[in-house]
DNA sequence: TTATCCCGCCAGTGT
DNA sequence: ACACTGGCGGGATAA
C-alpha cells in the first residue's frame, strides 16, 4: 500500500548506477555557465551546503544538460554519462530526457543511448504534434495502418475511477506512442506487435509532454494553468488523486520545458492564478496574419530561477540541514538568448530555415547571435507559420477552435464559480 | 497556508 | 536472472 520509505534512508536503491554522486567526487564538467561569478562564500566548499531544492531542480538539470550536449561534435548521449556528469541519478535523466524527446531535441537510439538533434529538431516536432493535434480532433483517427487493436480502446486511462462520465465524449487523444521523429523500425513489418502494455506508455512522461504541448499548439488561450491542463488531459473524470498526480507531473514538464525556452510561467490574465505561456512558434496563427507570440529574443529570461549555478547537483540531499546562510546569489540569468539558425533538412523534406529564438538556457555556450541574425528569425519564423497552415485547410482549424472553445468556455466559467465560492 | 516538485521505492520491460 | 525504465505519490521546501 503505502510504497515509498517514510525516511530518507537510502536503501540498495535498485537504480543501480550512480548513488548519490560519489561525494567529493566532483562530476567532470565543468561548463563556465557564464555565472557572475560571485560564487560568494561557502557554496563550493562542501559539508553542510543547505538543502536546496531550487538547486535540484529539474529546470536547471535540463539546462545544464543542454548546455552539456548542445554543441557540434556531440550526437551520442549516454545515460550513465549524462548521470555521471551532471552529478545526479539515472533517474532523474530519464525524466529529462523523456520530455526532450517529445519535443524533437533528442531521439531514442537504443538502450542507454541517445542521439542528440539539438534544438534544429524542434520544429518538425511541433509541426508534427500540431498536425497530429489537428487531425485527431477533426474526429477520424485518420488511423495509420496500425492504430489500436479494435474496439473500444478510447479513455483508457482512468484505471480506477468512474469513467463512464455523462459528457462522453472528451478522450480524444491517447493516440499511439508513435514518437514524432523516431521509429527505429527495424524490423520490416514489426508493426503491430507493440501495445498490451501500452497502459503504462499512456502515462508516461513522453506522451503527456507532447499532449501538454499540444494544449497549447491548438488551444487559443494564451495562458494554461496546469489544473487545467490536467483536467483537460484527464478529462471529465477527474478523481482527485489521479488530479494531483497528473499536476506534479505537469510541473515536471513545465520546468523543464521553461528552461528550454518553450514556456514561461506568468498569470491567468484575469485571475491571478501561476499559469503557463507558450513561447515556441508554430502556435495557432488564426487567420489574421502571423501574431508571433516571442519575445524579440530580447531579455525573455524570466529571471525566476536562477539559472548559471555551477553545472551539477552534487549532493546536498534532501536532508533539512539548516539553511544558515542560504545565499540566493541573484545570479545573472539573462545574456541568454541565443539565436540558432539551421537549414530545415529533418525529416518531412521541407526546406526552409527555421530560426530559433529565444531559446536555450542561460549559459549554454555557443552563441553566434547577431541582431541581423534576429531580424531574419522573424522572417523565417513567418514562412514556418504559413508553411504550417498550408499543411492542413483553414476550416479545419475553426472546427478545431469550435471543439475546444466550448472546452475552455466551460472551464472558464467552471473556474469562475470554483474561484467565486471558495472565496472566503 | 498553498503551491511546488524532489526523491527514490519498486513495478513493469527488456535482454 | 539481472539491467533498464519510469510511474507514482510521500512529504519536504518555497512562496
Amino acid at each position: 500500500m503505502d510504497a515509498r520509505a517514510p525516511s530518507p534512508s537510502p536503501g540498495p536503491s535498485s537504480s543501480g548506477a550512480e548513488p548519490y554522486a560519489a561525494a567529493a567526487q566532483a562530476p567532470l564538467v565543468q561548463v563556465p555557465v557564464q555565472g557572475a561569478g560571485a560564487g560568494s562564500g561557502s557554496a563550493r566548499g562542501c559539508r553542510h551546503h543547505a538543502y536546496s531544492r531550487k538547486q535540484k531542480s529539474l529546470g536547471l538539470l535540463c539546462s545544464n544538460f543542454v548546455a552539456l550536449y548542445d554543441r557540434e561534435d556531440v550526437e551520442s548521449i549516454g545515460l550513465d554519462d549524462a548521470a555521471k556528469r551532471l552529478g545526479v541519478e539515472r533517474r532523474r535523466i530519464y525524466d529529462i530526457v523523456n520530455v526532450l524527446e517529445s519535443v524533437g531535441i533528442l531521439v531514442r537510439r537504443a538502450k542507454n543511448r541517445y542521439t542528440w538533434l539539438g534544438f534544429g529538431g524542434v520544429p518538425a516536432a511541433l509541426k508534427e504534434l500540431k498536425e497530429r493535434a489537428l487531425r485527431e480532433m477533426a474526429g477520424s483517427p485518420v488511423l495509420p495502418p496500425m492504430e489500436e487493436s479494435s474496439t473500444a480502446n478510447l479513455s483508457d486511462d482512468e484505471d480506477d475511477e468512474k469513467m463512464g462520465d455523462a459528457d462522453a465524449d472528451e478522450d480524444a487523444e491517447s493516440e499511439k506512442l508513435s514518437q514524432s521523429v523516431d521509429n527505429a523500425s527495424d524490423k520490416p513489418e514489426a508493426h503491430s506487435c507493440r501495445l498490451r502494455s501500452d497502459h503504462r506508455k499512456e502515462k508516461s512522461l513522453g506522451l503527456l509532454t507532447q499532449n501538454f504541448v499540444k494544449l497549447f499548439l491548438t488551444m487559443e488561450v494564451e495562458t494554461v494553468s496546469l489544473d487545467e491542463a490536467a483536467r483537460l488531459l484527464l478529462g471529465e473524470g477527474h478523481a482527485e488523486s489521479n488530479m494531483r498526480t497528473k499536476v506534479r507531473r505537469l510541473y515536471d514538464i513545465a520546468n523543464v520545458l521553461s528552461s528550454l525556452n518553450l514556456i514561461e510561467k506568468t498569470q491567468q490574465a484575469d485571475t491571478r492564478k501561476p499559469a503557463f505561456r507558450w513561447l515556441g512558434q508554430a502556435k495557432r496563427k488564426q487567420e489574421n496574419n502571423l501574431t508571433i507570440d516571442l519575445p524579440p529574443s530580447s531579455k525573455a529570461m524570466p529571471s525566476k530561477r536562477a539559472f548559471g549555478t555551477d553545472l551539477t547537483n552534487i549532493d546536498n540531499k534532501r536532508g533539512k540541514l539548516d539553511s544558515a546562510v542560504e545565499n540566493k546569489a541573484k545570479l545573472m540569468q539573462g545574456a541568454g538568448n541565443i539565436v540558432k539558425t539551421f537549414e530545415g533538412k529533418l525529416g518531412q523534406g521541407h526546406r526552409t530555415d527555421f530560426v530559433y529564438g529565444p531559446f536555450h538556457p542561460a549559459g549554454a555556450k555557443k552563441q553566434e547571435t547577431d541582431d541581423h541574425t534576429v531580424k531574419q528569425e522573424r522572417k523565417t519564423i513567418q514562412d514556418w507559420e504559413n508553411l504550417a497552415v498550408t499543411f492542413r485547410p483553414q476550416y479545419q482549424n475553426q472546427a478545431l477552435n469550435d471543439l475546444f472553445g466550448h472546452y475552455v468556455e466551460a472551464w472558464k466559467s467552471w473556474y469562475r464559480d470554483l474561484t467565486r465560492e471558495t472565496t472566503s
